[in-house]
DNA sequence: CCGTTTTCGGTTTTT
DNA sequence: CCGAAAACGG
């Protein structure tokens, strides 16, 4: 056999190697979780028990779904054809692509991220002549997909006569319909359709289940309902489960995720079996303790004790700023004075709002650093105007491009003869698009709209035979956005077409297939632009603290502890302190040899100054292991210790 | 009727 | 401080 079962410990291999069944592995931080799960496919392919197209490999993030690709990749002797591995949302999409008939869509059904559903729901709003301070869209939308997360249409919502939730339901029922109408799929809507998809065709869902005999599961502690009752099935009465979850890592509660489900696999499925990794091989002793004492405070855990062979190592370092600009300014030194790699450190906060202060203090010392998440590439106002062109191309009764791009930039079509066409469409039960054709108008207003239909009419004529890349570019020029772009200010310009290079340089990837177009749009809202390719790799790297989940670094400093932003407000007005409190475990996990805590004694909230207190995390930690360092007031740069 | 300026309200985490 | 709606000027 090719994989080294010798370099698994016992607990390990007891995973890896369990006959088949269904595998619970509760899995501590740094205890190999990601080695177990690839180990364990490994040798079922390698022993024969399975086939590669067998497996089915679930994660929750991108990066996640890639780390295990190529790790199983490198395990293995022979290609590993066939297997499929994604997160749930890209896989749940996969099939619906496959299988777009019997889910009842369209062919050409399209992505909608969450800013474009909001935007639906405005939209919708407003043709409902709903006051939208009342009832607003943001709620609407968390409505919406709290209860899709459940697996919950608005007909199977009771509903006892409640005033509210009446007014909620026939929203949620018409933005249904609205997106049914226009083939639009929220993400919310991937899991769920997929699901239906299953339950609805039995003989698709018995060819899946027939294929897919072996299911791995990734953080199966973030597994909502709609994904639970997915998993239950598929796996049916003959599929297997291997699934991998750390309960103090329990972090997506305000995404829907259930705790309970581990207990629920164990009462849905006969024959489970548990397996505990409590050795720890990244982190030091002092490091690892410091994690312990801080999540020994939850009361609603399994509880789990990770230990290590490793020395105590370096202590846990305390700094108290005297403002955020001197909390980056002290994290940006220690940083400079940094013997090792750049990627080996991490700079993680609550909150994405934290990252410009080390940006800049970053970008003064010209240290290299990468950020994750906070704005993605295809979010941006640029991308998502480029795109809104090409989605309207492809089809021009997208109304939610239509209405994007319309007037942008700016050609003197103004909200009032939008809301002509608004009218019609709605009327006549026709997309915006034909709306438009049709709408009795003043002159004026009639001779800029139909020059705007006529642009994208020749537009398309011009580039349909182009490849993706020719009709990003294309698109830059003719529809004026560069011109429009270019009238901010120099950096910003800069900026936004160096992004629309990017994007022309993304499209390459996509040239190959006949659905191209399609695939390409896809990918920008599944796959929101990971890895903007920004040069060297020998990066720090700034993320928030659910972002950096699974992942580890040999320095990592964990920023804004303060009552308020770390635990955050929020969650403490809706008790959900526990969960703020793992996601600081999470971060002290991260670390492997050296951490830093850093909180400020001000900082900028809401355009005020405020003055915290201490995060009370803070004061949950071994005292004895925790360093406290500062800068002596008016000393300039000499420190106290 | 459009585009610019001013005021107001609201801030978490992600596929 | 930020983006979105209301007020105002052309």
């Amino acid at each position: 056999m090719n994989i080294s079962i010798e370099t698994l410990n016992k607990a390990q291999r007891e995973a890896v190697t369990a006959p088949l069944g269904h595998i619970l592995v509760l899995a501590g931080a740094g205890s190999g979780k990601t080695k177990v799960l690839t180990h364990r496919i490994a040798w079922l392919l390698e022993t024969g028990q399975a086939h590669s197209h067998n497996i089915l490999a679930v994660t929750f993030t991108n990066k996640a779904a890639n780390e295990m690709r190529s790790r199983i990749e490198a395990l293995l002797t022979k290609p590993s054809g066939g297997l499929w591995a994604g997160t749930f949302h890209g896989i749940a999409h996969r099939l619906l692509r496959m299988h777009w008939q019997e889910a009842n869509l369209p062919q050409a059904f399209q992505i909608l991220d969450s800013t474009d559903q909001r935007r639906t729901l405005k939209r919708l709003f407003k043709a409902l002549n709903l006051d939208d301070k009342k009832w607003s869209p943001k709620k609407a939308q968390k409505f919406i997909n709290s209860h899709k997360d459940e697996g919950l249409r608005a007909k199977d919502v009771v509903n006892e006569g409640n005033a509210w939730l009446t007014q909620m339901l026939s929203i949620y029922q018409a933005y249904e319909e609205t997106c049914q109408r226009t083939g639009m799929l929220d993400f919310a809507e991937l899991l769920l359709r997929s699901y239906e998809l299953l339950r609805d065709n039995p003989f698709l869902l018995e060819s899946y289940q027939h294929r897919f005999q072996h299911i791995q599961v990734d953080e199966f502690q973030d597994t909502n309902t709609i994904q639970y009752k997915w998993l239950h099935l598929l796996a049916g009465d003959q599929g297997k489960l291997f699934v991998v979850f750390d309960d103090d890592q329990s972090i997506y509660h305000f995404r829907g995720a259930k705790i309970e489900n581990i207990q629920k696999l164990q009462e849905d499925f006969a024959d489970t079996r548990l397996v505990r990794l409590e050795q720890n091989y990244r982190s030091t002793g002092a490091i690892l303790e410091t994690a312990n004492t801080l999540i020994a405070n939850n009361k609603e855990r399994l509880g789990k004790k990770l230990w290590t062979k490793d020395e105590a190592g370096a202590p846990v370092f305390l700094y108290t700023a005297y403002r955020e600009t001197d909390e980056a300014r002290f994290v940006a030194e220690k940083i400079q004075a940094w013997r090792g790699k750049r990627q080996e450190v991490a700079i993680l906060y609550r909150t994405t709002a934290q990252s410009r202060e080390f940006e800049e203090a970053l970008l003064q010392r010209r240290i290299p650093y990468r950020i994750y998440g906070g704005l993605r590439f295809y979010e941006r106002l640029e991308i998502k105007d480029t795109l809104a062109y090409l989605r309207l191309l492809l089809h021009r009764d997208d109304d939610s491009a239509f209405e994007r791009v319309v007037n942008t930039p700016k050609r003197g079509i103004g909200e009032r003869t939008i809301e002509m066409v608004r009218g019609v469409a709605r009327q006549e039960g026709i997309s915006m698009w034909q709306a438009a054709q049709r709408v009795p108008l003043k002159p004026r207003a009639r001779n800029t709209l139909f020059a705007f239909l006529e642009l994208i009419d020749r537009l398309s004529q011009r580039l349909k035979d182009l490849p993706l890349h020719e009709q990003v570019e294309q698109i830059k020029l003719a529809s004026g956005l560069v011109d429009h772009y270019k009238k901010e200010t120099k950096e910003e310009a800069e900026r936004r077409l160096e992004n629309l290079e990017e994007l022309a340089n993304a499209a390459r990837y996509f040239e190959k297939g006949t659905d191209a177009l399609t695939a390409f749009l896809d990918h920008a809202a599944l796959e929101s632009g990971e890895k903007q390719s920004n040069g060297s790799d020998d990066c720090v790297q700034l993320m928030s603290l659910h972002a950096a989940k699974g992942l580890e670094f040999e320095l990592v400093f964990l920023c804004g502890l303060e009552e308020g932003l770390f635990p955050h407000q929020t969650s403490l007005d809706e008790f959900r302190l526990e969960e703020e409190r793992r996601l600081c475990y999470v971060g002290i996990t991260r670390a492997r040899k050296h951490l830093y805590l850093c909180h400020s004694e001000s900082r900028y909230r809401y355009g005020r100054r405020d003055y915290p207190e201490p995060s009370r995390f803070i004061g949950e930690m071994p005292k004895k292991l925790i360093k406290e360092v500062r800068t002596v007031p008016g000393s300039g740069r000499k420190r106290a210790w």
